[in-house]
DNA sequence: ATGTCCAATCTTGCATACAAGTTTACGCAG
DNA sequence: CTGCGTAAACTTGTATGCAAGATTGGACAT
């Protein structure tokens, strides 16, 4: 742990507390907040806190009502079918020109995801785990998302990397607490995971392309699942 | 012009100014510029105008080196084709979705974006202008940029709307100076659109892709040209 | 003439005070 | 008990002061 705390800057500070209220699901969407209470909480003055609220808005995560209040945006069903399409539409066209470029490095990475990947299911099965939760599920999906991240990368294309890397994080912030994460859904994506490698390693572009696009249509089913029950 | 400027946000202000500047070409990529002279031109305080760059810096066109300053993002062949790559991804599978769903009143302001673009083209023919700038050219770019965006907004995807809005700001930014649309140029993209919208017409999602792909292919060959010749 | 060092100046980072609008809550009349 | 009006508390918007690091320029020694 680092002493020189007093060094980092203090907006960064700020952006990642409010993340982590978000992601560990202890801001609620539609919740109220403001940015006074945030950045006592945080231990920090108004201007950086507000500057983190800022970005937070940019990104679409918290909207501001002007001399009311910061509010968590809502997020439905129709939000998520919107991101995945996004996903669906540059990752296929991205992983397509990806896998001429693969090094050999690059498969090694990706096969290390699926390894670990496959690792934590059998940890899950092992201890009759019924749904993946806790640090297990976050270091599956750390696992899941660096394996997108890098098929992206190799594409050379840094803007999609940025963008994709954006809709992983709302749907962080939104989608996790929601969606239940079974033994066949998790390893429903190893497999398809395992489907891509199989064919990035063949240089097969085509067969890449439609596992993904398999992959990430399975993904917005399980996401979509705990809404349409309600 | 509305005299109650006092009751509009400064940092939305602040923000079209600084917008203005670039789109104008007067703040020029790599040029260091700071806060308070900013600040000053614009005749608001540091507050406002911070935010107005913090969020030209979210969006990608300005970055800030700590206590050093404030830069214009330089803008390469590379980031220009990573902008066309995406733009072509996106829109391409949005269209594909939109076509059939496409109200006789979306067609009827897509044939209105194309006949409009065709009069400026027949106005540049006749008053013998070389290349389309100033005035004409802004207005067709709103009228190519509008066509695009209404097809987005009929695919039902507003996060891609949001996207592709944000990557033509860029591009207006940077790209806009260094490309000379000649009456070629133009010709051609108002025909590319026409055959759109036909498509689009007749129900012919893959035709209306298809001509996409290739407008979109073209006009990135047009904005790499300038650069190649450096 | 040139290299070095130091100070003035410029930059952003942060905190805080105040302004102005919105919401909430409480007291009071009916 | 209910409805209403007013005031207090809370919210964001803005300006400004100060701190600390980066840069620049010039003075000075060689």
């Amino acid at each position: 742990m680092k002493k020189r705390r007093h060094t980092e800057k203090l907006d960064e500070r700020a952006y990642e507390f409010v993340s982590g209220l978000l992601a560990s699901g202890e801001l609620k969407p539609g919740q109220k907040l403001s940015e006074p209470s945030l950045a006592n909480a945080c231990g920090v003055s108004r201007t950086p806190m507000r500057e983190a609220v800022r970005r937070l808005i940019a990104e679409g995560v918290l909207n501001q009502v002007p001399k009311s209040g910061t509010y968590v945006c809502g997020f439905g069903a129709k939000d998520i079918c919107d991101a995945y399409d996004i996903r669906s539409a540059i990752e296929s066209a991205m992983l397509e020109r990806a896998v001429p470029r693969l090094t050999k490095h690059d498969l090694a990475k990706l096969s290390g995801n699926c390894e670990r990947m496959h690792k934590a299911i059998l940890a899950m099965r092992r201890a009759k785990m019924p749904i993946m939760t806790g640090k297990p599920e976050t270091e599956f999906l750390a696992e899941d998302v660096a394996f997108h991240l890098l098929l992206l990368r190799a594409s050379g294309n840094a803007l999609a990397e940025k963008i994709i890397a954006n809709t992983y994080r709302r749907n962080q912030f939104f989608g996790t607490h929601s969606h239940q994460r079974t033994l066949l859904h998790v390893s429903l994506a190893w497999r398809f995971h395992c489907e891509i490698l199989k064919a990035c390693r063949a240089g097969d572009a085509a067969a890449a392309v439609y596992w993904l696009k398999t992959h990430i249509a399975r993904s917005e089913r399980d996401a979509l699942m705990p809404l349409s029950r309600m």
